[in-house]
This record gives C-alpha cells, sequence and structure tokens, in this order.
DNA sequence: TGTACATCAGTGAACGCGCGTTCACTGATGTAC
DNA sequence: TGTACATCAGTGAACGCGCGTTCACTGATGTAC
C-alpha cells in the first residue's frame, strides 16, 4: 500500500462537543455549493467528503440530505438580510435609503449567483409551506425579514412625501418580485443586450415604489 | 415466469421512418417533465421506459441527456410564443394588445409552471451561449420571439400616445424581468400574502411601460 | 417472379459509478466509586 | 489516587438502486439482380 498522502488529520471533537461538527457539515456544504455552482452537487457524500468525515456520521446531526439544505438556506437568507441593513448609510434620506437597500439586494445576488439561487429557485418543500398558515406567524417569516425592510423603506419615502405610494405593501411585493426578475434572467439569459443594469435597478425602483 | 402484462406493444418503426422515433422521445420526455414537475427526472433511462422503448435506442436520435433537453425546451418557447400570438383580440387597440400578451405571458406560467420554468430557470449551456454574440443573430434569438412582440407591443402604446416610452427595448427588458419575477416568486413562494395577481400584472404594465 | 443481401431500427446484457442508508463496531474520554 | 465502566463521537463495510454509456447482436424490410 501507497503512503496515503491524504490521511485523515481530523481531529475528533472532545466529549460534550460533537454538537461542534454540525456547523461543520454546514460550512462544507456552502464550500461545494459556491464550488460547483449547483445544489445538486450537495449530497451526503460530498459533504461528508468536503468536511472530512464518514458519510454517517451525519445522521447523528441531520435527519437526511434535505435538512442540510435547509441549513445552508437559512444561513443564506440571513446573509441577504445582514447585506441589506449594512447597505443602510447614515444618511437620513429615505429615498436614498430605499435605493441603497435595493443596490445591496442586486449586490448580493451578483456576488453570490449560487447563494441567490437557493434562497427562491428552489421548490417549496413541505416542511416550509404548511398548507395552512393561520393567524400565527408561518415558519417562513424569519426568511423574509429583508421584506420587511423594503416595506418600511417604501413607508418612509411615501411618508417624507417622496413617494405616491398607498400601499408599501403592495408596492413593495411589486418592486420585489421586479427586482427578482432581473437578477434571475440577467443571471440565466447572459448573452441578452440587457440595458446597464444600474439602470434598471433605478427605473424599477422610481417606476414600482413611485417615487415621485 | 409469470405473464407479464406490460408486455411490448410497440411496433417498431419502418424502414426510412426511423426519425419519427425522435418525436416520441421528445413527447415522453414532456410527459415526464408534466407528471413529475422537475428536470431532474428526465433520464436517459426513464424516457426510454416512457416511450417504451430500450435505453441505448435514443442514442440513434440524441447525443445525450441534455441534447433531449434542449429538444424539450426548445418546444416550449413556441409554445409561449404561440400562446402570446394566439391572445392578440381583433381590436386594434395598442394598450389592450399589450395587456392581453402579458396576461397570455402569465396565464403560460401559471397553467403550466414545469414548461414555464425550463425556460429560464436553467443554467445556460455553452451551446446556447456562444462567448461572442457577434453581429449574426446568436442561436437562442429563436428562443425569444415572444421578447420582440413586447417589444413591439410598447412600441406601439407610444406611437399611439399611449405611452410615454421613448425606448421601447429598455422598457421592455424592465417589464419583462419584472414579469418573469413575479410569475417565479409566485410560484416558489406560495404561502405568502401576495396582492391579486391581476393587480401586480396591471400595475407593473402600466408602471413599466410607462401607460398614459 | 424469386432470392440473396445490405441496411435499418432497434435490443439485451453488461460495465462502473455515486448515491442514501443500515449496521455493528471502536476507541477515546469523562465519571463514579 | 486508582480503576472499572458508561457514554460519546464518530468509523468501515456493506446493501440495493438508478444512472449514463458501451458493445455485440437481431430480425424485419426493402433492393439489386
Amino acid at each position: 500500500v501507497i503512503t496515503d498522502m491524504t490521511a485523515k488529520t481530523r481531529t475528533r471533537n472532545r466529549r460534550g462537543e460533537g454538537v461542534l461538527l454540525r456547523d461543520e457539515i454546514v460550512a462544507a456544504a456552502e464550500r461545494i455549493l459556491e464550488r460547483e455552482g449547483t445544489e445538486e452537487a450537495i449530497t451526503l457524500r460530498s459533504v461528508a467528503r468536503e468536511a472530512g468525515i464518514a458519510a454517517p456520521s451525519i445522521y447523528s446531526h441531520f435527519d437526511d440530505r434535505q435538512a442540510i439544505l435547509d441549513a445552508v438556506v437559512d444561513n443564506a437568507f440571513e446573509m441577504l438580510r445582514a447585506a441589506i441593513v449594512a447597505s443602510k448609510s447614515p444618511s437620513g434620506d429615505p429615498v436614498e435609503a430605499l435605493l441603497s437597500g435595493c443596490r445591496a439586494y442586486f449586490a448580493f445576488a451578483e456576488a453570490e449567483p449560487t447563494r441567490y439561487k437557493t434562497l427562491f429557485n428552489r421548490p417549496a418543500t413541505a416542511a416550509e409551506t404548511p398548507a395552512v398558515p393561520e393567524g400565527a406567524p408561518p415558519p417562513w417569516q424569519h426568511r423574509l425579514a429583508a421584506f420587511e425592510i423594503l416595506v418600511g423603506g417604501i413607508a418612509n419615502c411615501a411618508a417624507a412625501g417622496r413617494s405616491a405610494s398607498t400601499d408599501p405593501f403592495a408596492d413593495a411585493a411589486l418592486l420585489w418580485t421586479a427586482m427578482h426578475g432581473a437578477v434571475s434572467l440577467l443571471h440565466y439569459v447572459p448573452g441578452f443586450p440587457w440595458p446597464p443594469v444600474d439602470h434598471m435597478l433605478n427605473e424599477m425602483v422610481h417606476r414600482l415604489a413611485r417615487l415621485t
């Protein structure tokens, strides 16, 4: 047997710290996603290889492959939200605040297209979309924290007399879907003679948020 | 051996008519797509089973799995275009013509979500997006025939004084991306309290095509 | 008209692969006495 | 302080499966003579 240069160097966690492997597994899945560019590349075995563990070890921390994907998606939603919040400039101008948030949304989608894809370009699993949302907050609510920022941004513009919006929620829905469509199509139809992305973003925000 | 009730009933094509199997293969792939709801379900073996042939028989007509998918996508593009063209009412009103075309786009996406997904929710393959579009029409051009209808629809409104658009191409790009985003998100985030789809479509068309 | 033959339209068996999942297990580590 | 033991954090081998692809083949059908 030839000397195995890739011999396992990983030392197992100490007693009581086994839960640390969970984060290592998610991190490994995210590395695979970034490297391969597609969610399909995340398999139990590929994640185990990337994490340097045996495949069955994953079952101590995740029920199945889908549970790993869910964890990756949750992380991505939080990253998007954080990127938008971080974009807020100290200036108190509500129009500028709305625009910078939308620019951050675009920037995130362009900088991390694979992560962005995992957010919305995926079948809604049963666990994620309960048949009846009831009155209580549905499980996907924390994933849409970024949308609340958008609603608030339009409402702020309207309150300051900078937007003619009378229904910030509906206008935010329009703007969100439009932005999602733009980043998706720009990514999936790259050879098309798209107008400059800055122009598209600007016009979408002005027209759909009814800026005056 | 128990009597095989699923015995092959298919009779092979006559000499010179072998090319007919090509269409049967594509039709089988489309049935699988519709039934399973995901492109991944289209495999060489599943298509062969659905078509009632042996797996290797496919190689006489398609280089590989991707070639089957490309054929399915081409069909879907043509169906979308036909649906939009068919929506044209005899009335000569340009605003009504634009709206009805957009409604047909939405209706197609809602009626055939899986087919719609195959159009734009897929990685652009190398064959489909040549590095340099050059001056000549790129290979995906026939796939975007529907977009030309949209540009023309906005231009007609502008010419009739019903739209303030000064750049129908750019405004059509905005409207297209917005509509794509709306149908995508409505499909992928079904539990969300979306405004009525009619309202969203109407507002998108009016604001992005700058109807007056 | 009959017959040999080339071609066409597929088939059946096999290959190696990576997958998700299961099972019994191992060896280090902390704890009870 | 020493030692037996329970627990924890994983492992290694194996399973059956469906996949894409290859290879040599078969049998019907049209054609040349």
